[in-house]
DNA sequence: GCGGAATTCTAGCGGGTGTTAGAATTTTCG
DNA sequence: CGAAAATTCTAACACCCGCTAGAATTCCGC
């Protein structure tokens, strides 16, 4: 169904490797022969960036020290170096991971959808997905649109040709919508779109897992942009 | 009727006051002295504000060096300490400003309809006020909201006491049109406020004034929060 | 358990940070 | 004008930053 895939420890093969991401960057210098490296380096490197996601969410880019992330991932801030080039990578590859995420998830939740779908539904199927996926362990994803109008000039542009493969994908998914009729025709679509990242975004800020289930969150997300605020028209009771 | 008061005052001792409301430069008093009383070295408190709001917004507050603002205030670092006690105040009266320039705007607007438009013309422009003191010179208001998230915990929590007085000001304006019964029933409150803001605030990413009017984009930003994107059922036309 | 490779740590280098004291300069006004 | 006050500058301090070299340690197949 709508499941993401488990975040549990991979207990499994020696490498195991983010989705489909862009491959690491190339650290073939090492000494020795060209074999991977063994699962021990890959599950520190691993704790780098979990801490350095974490820590980078919540005290921005130029306001995380390279030992902030050091003391999350118990280990000595010169440590990193040996899994990371500089900080900027660092924090390239957990932007580059957190779009990455919510893309798929909800790319997945869509091709999961029967053929026969509306236009309108794929939508709110996609907003649903977008929110589980940056609310429900979304360190790197909520990270990755907190902090990318930080990153330093390189990195932004670097990471803005998958913001822009993501921003396609809803923009296709509104004219497909309008394209059957079931959208306003007034509606301004790129302001629709800007509008709905904005307004999913920002819940990361804000929303308390424990103040309501998250499934009843993100059904009322979907409505409340598909439908707007007001009362439908006819049935609007006025009161004296 | 939107006249500004001219800038405070300030004769007295060279400490550093007190955080003051939004004021705005008055761009025409020339010098020599007249009924204005010692807007000179005001004068230069603004330069570093005004400086410090474009320069935060730019590269956020960690990102930001003493050095940076004194430049674009034409002035050396250590100059900044004759007005201000530390980089962390400077941050807050910016935050500061920019809130109360928003609620002043929205306030204001609000306060100008006339006394029988409903709640859902009201809150109409509210969004349209909002975006505007948003967009329109909005070093101050922009910055407030984009680096929020990145102040000092100190700062943040200070901070919060104003806006939640204004949030509260949203909340109020959303209880009465549900309580005039032109808000759909099943909305959430809390949610469409948060989804409201997020959707605003994150137009000063995105938002170009080159792309259009800022009159055509305020109206339609507001048309997409009321009434959602859907076309109204009775007239959707399904397509078989 | 040995030996070499893989990984981490130690210690430090430049450089830039916010901040301050006091000298230098400008402004104000009798 | 000239002196006092207001404003800005200079120069430095103490600290912390990202980053690196090389020593120290851990890992792991033999």
């Amino acid at each position: 169904m709508n499941e993401e895939q488990p975040t549990t420890t991979n207990p499994s093969p020696p490498v195991p490797e983010p989705p489909d991401l862009a491959a690491r960057p190339a650290r073939g210098s090492l000494p020795g022969n060209g074999a991977d490296a063994g699962p021990k380096s890959e599950r520190t490197r691993q704790r780098i960036l979990d801490a350095a996601a974490r820590t980078f969410r919540d005290k921005g880019f130029a306001g995380t020290t390279l030992n902030d992330i050091a003391v999350a991932a118990r280990l000595r801030a010169g440590s990193i170096y040996y899994h990371f080039d500089s900080k900027e990578r660092l924090l390239e590859e957990v932007l580059d991971i957190g779009i990455a995420r919510v893309s798929a998830a909800v790319r997945r939740a869509i091709e999961a959808l029967p053929q026969e779908t509306s236009p309108a539904d794929r939508i709110r199927t996609g907003i649903e997905a977008h929110l589980r996926s940056l609310l429900y362990h979304g360190e790197y994803t909520s990270a990755s649109f907190r902090i990318f109008g930080q990153a330093p000039p390189d990195v932004r542009t670097r990471m803005l040709s998958r913001r822009r493969a993501y921003a396609d994908d809803w923009r296709r998914m509104l004219q497909d919508a309008r394209a059957a009729g079931e959208l306003h025709p007034d509606r301004d679509l790129a302001l629709a779109r800007m509008f709905l990242f904005g307004a999913l975004n920002w819940s990361v800020e804000w929303y308390d897992p424990e103040k309501g289930s998250l499934d009843d969150f993100v059904r009322e997300a979907a409505e409340t942009f598909l439908h707007g605020i007001l009362a439908p028209p006819n049935e609007a009771a006025p009161v004296a």
